[in-house]
DNA sequence: TTAGGGTTAG
């Protein structure tokens, strides 16, 4: 057999799938044993079909390897990114002096580049890179250069990456693409859609689904719908839509940027869905709080058989957390546990969020005790999940372990710690976390900074607040709500619209929904009640926001407050939104303060029906009963608290004073000092309602 | 002879 035809009939049992094996015996056969072509191609059918053992045994067998089988070698451990042994057969290659005919190839170079990018071995591949750039041809391997470009982007060196490709006097598409893929890895959206509009108007290079793919994240990351439309429009005129992964990133924009209408009818569209599709579609519906549907969805695309991975387990579970549904989450758990990615860490760290927010702190600690290794992400969970349990003690404690664990929080961890901190609202405790945080180098993260400020002012330090906030550069509209929320806890309504104003006056951040409820909220608790109708006026009118039930509630609280009780049933009543039942809340309050006993009756009878296990608003109108001496509606709104078994939810108030923590409910005996505190009290009560200015007299008690 | 770039969650 001529060695052609050998050739021929290799290619032909490539393409059809017939089985190294069998190849194998046939060249032994023909005497073909050490052709270096047969070897070099047998070794990759084996690596790729049979298995690497088999490969390395044919490899072990040659006595003469050219550059040829080495490479198709390395390419194998490669292939399964066993990034440590291709390096480890790398130096192998370079010491097998007497069995390589030939130096390390262009081929060579780029699949030792790949390993160093995987691992992240910046040094190395440096070394790799000089060694490249001693050979005028290699250095204009676009191969080569796309792998250069892979190592430094994956290490976060864009400018190097920027030099690399700036070689090329023609880069092609794969390159231009690798760049804009390495801008919007590492974060920097607006160069990777600037880089993406280069290469099209400047240099009319057309992109291809790979391209398209990594711009369209970048925009998802940036929020920018608009421009998906047009990626959108362009995908149809080219025919691209069969490309999934294409399909799935447009999905995943119309996802991330809120809407969701378009991303459910492109869904429906879709030529072909994978469980990519899925979790994108159920991940959509979760974070715009439509976790019925999230659920429905994932329920549907088990039962179409598509198989689910770790990343659509996790949606599913966050579906659940959202709904509170226990029931489902545990079915998902099991589904987890039977297809093995109970293991994963994602997944446990999902499983343990969701049995957190269903109040069921046993089964989410159980879930972590029993993982295998454990990251920053699932700590975290914990931590907060405690938080959120009103078990904010128990955090403290998580965080310590972790760090006795040698984990090092991230800047996420870092904020659910502070926050479950400031439920306890120990200043000494935030103090040492500020130093924390100063060690640790998260002191320019603005998360971080508005976590602090929030941590400062519920500790009831609004100067180490402030001090906090001078200290930030970028103040921007996050940083100033959590700020002007700071005053308005403190009852500093003045300060907090004097920042406002400034906010506004210096163009420093355009106010939002959030800053606004923080300066309504401030207003309310200043007794600044016709500047936050104002404030309310201005946020409608001129900002254009629409009001939420929160920012009504405090506008009914204040319109009731001055006696508008009619202005504000007006409000509640052209509310888009469902009302719940705080707006209902404010306005009783605001009838007991007047006595109006009709319009509370309607807003108690609301209320009974929306929340009707809250024995708080059962008090407040028999209160109104009470004070226009009605006592026999009094006494039945008291036969039903009785009836219902309903029990007052008791407030527990908690002072720090030097380096220990007093807490106490309404009425309490038992501190050891009670009657001189009482006694404090009283005075302090009387000064109040002889009007004298209480804030100097309170200085003066408290030394402050 | 061997060949470079991609989508979802945390």
């Amino acid at each position: 057999m001529k060695r052609r035809d050998l050739f021929v009939d290799l290619f032909r049992a490539c393409n059809s799938g017939k089985s190294a094996t069998q190849l194998h015996s046939q060249i032994l056969r023909t005497g073909f044993a050490y052709d270096s072509f047969f070897v070099t191609k047998l070794n990759s059918l084996y690596a790729k079909y049979t298995s690497i053992e088999e490969a390395y045994q044919l490899f072990d067998e040659t006595p003469q390897r050219t550059v040829y089988l080495w490479n198709s070698m390395l390419r194998s451990h490669c292939r399964e990114k066993q990034w440590k042994r291709t390096l480890l057969l790398f130096k192998h290659m370079l010491s097998d002096k007497f069995k390589l005919e030939q130096r390390p190839d262009n081929f060579t170079v780029s699949i030792v580049l790949k390993a160093c990018a995987g691992l992240k071995w910046l040094k190395l591949g440096k070394m790799v890179h000089g060694y490249v750039k001693k050979d005028q041809k290699m250095a204009l391997d676009m191969f080569v250069g796309a792998e250069l470009i892979e190592l430094y982007s994956e290490c976060g060196k864009m400018g190097e990456a920027l030099k690399v490709f700036q070689e090329f006097p023609k880069p092609d598409v794969v390159l231009w693409t690798i760049m804009v893929t390495g801008y919007e890895l590492n974060g920097y959206l607006e160069e990777a859609v600037t880089f993406f509009s280069r290469m099209v108007v400047k240099e009319g290079i057309s992109p291809d689904p790979v391209t398209l793919i990594s711009l369209v994240s970048a925009c998802a990351q940036l929020r920018h719908g608009m421009l998906g439309n047009c990626v959108l429009g362009f995908v149809i005129r080219r025919g691209f839509e069969a490309d999934i992964s294409l399909t799935n990133s447009l999905l995943n924009l119309y996802a991330k940027s809120g809407s969701v209408k378009i991303a459910a009818n492109l869904f429906k569209w879709m030529i072909e869905r994978d469980v990519v599709s899925w979790s994108s579609m159920i991940a959509c519906y979760v974070r715009n709080e439509a976790a019925v549907k999230a659920l429905e969805l994932f329920n549907e695309m088990i039962n179409q058989g598509v198989e689910p991975n770790a990343i659509s387990m996790v949606s599913g579970l966050q579906a659940c957390a959202l709904a509170c549904n226990l029931e489902e989450g545990k079915k998902i758990h099991d589904l987890a546990a039977k297809k093995g990615f109970d293991t994963d860490v994602s997944v446990s760290t999902a499983l343990i969020d969701m049995y957190m927010k269903c109040f069921s702190t046993d089964e989410a600690v159980d879930v972590f005790r029993k993982m295998p290794w454990k990251d920053v992400v699932c700590w975290a969970a914990l931590l907060s999940g405690y938080a959120q349990n009103g078990m904010a003690y128990m955090s403290m404690g998580v965080f310590r372990d972790m760090l006795s664990n040698e984990t090092q929080p991230d800047a996420v961890a870092m904020v659910k710690i502070l926050s479950a901190s400031s439920e306890l609202g120990i200043l000494q405790q935030a103090i040492c976390l500020h130093g924390y945080v100063i060690r640790s180098g998260f002191e320019n993260s603005a998360f971080v900074g508005v976590s602090l400020i929030e941590l400062y002012s519920k500790c009831g330090s609004l100067c180490d607040a402030v001090k906090v906030f001078e200290g930030i550069f970028d103040k921007d509209v996050v940083i100033l709500s959590a700020m002007i929320a700071g005053y308005g806890m403190h009852g500093q309504g003045r300060e907090a619209l004097k920042l406002f104003d400034w906010m506004v006056k210096s163009s420093a951040a355009s106010p939002n929904n959030v800053t606004f409820l923080s300066l309504l909220s401030a207003c309310s608790h200043s007794g600044l009640i016709q500047e936050g109708i104002n404030i309310f006026d201005i946020m409608v009118h001129e900002y254009k926001v629409d009001p939420s039930s929160e920012h009504c509630g405090i506008l009914v609280d204040l319109l009731g407050r001055i006696g508008e009780l009619d202005k504000a049933m007006d409000i509640i009543k052209q509310m888009p939104t469902p009302v719940q039942p705080h707006v209902w809340g404010a306005l009783l309050g605001a009838c007991r303060i007047h006595q109006n006993i009709e319009m509370g009756e309607v807003a108690a009878k609301n209320l009974f029906h929306l929340d009707p296990n809250h024995s708080g608003y059962y008090i407040l109108l028999s209160n109104i009963y009470a004070l226009s001496e009605k006592w026999v509606n009094m006494e039945k709104i008291r036969t039903s608290i009785r009836e219902k078994g309903l029990k007052k939810m008791f407030g527990l108030s908690v002072i720090e004073i030097g380096n220990e923590v007093h807490s106490f409910v309404a009425d309490d005996k038992f501190h050891p000092d009670c009657e001189q505190i009482y006694e404090l009290l009283r005075q302090l009560e009387m000064k109040m309602r002889s009007g004298v200015k209480l804030f100097h007299d309170a200085e003066f008690y408290f030394g402050a």
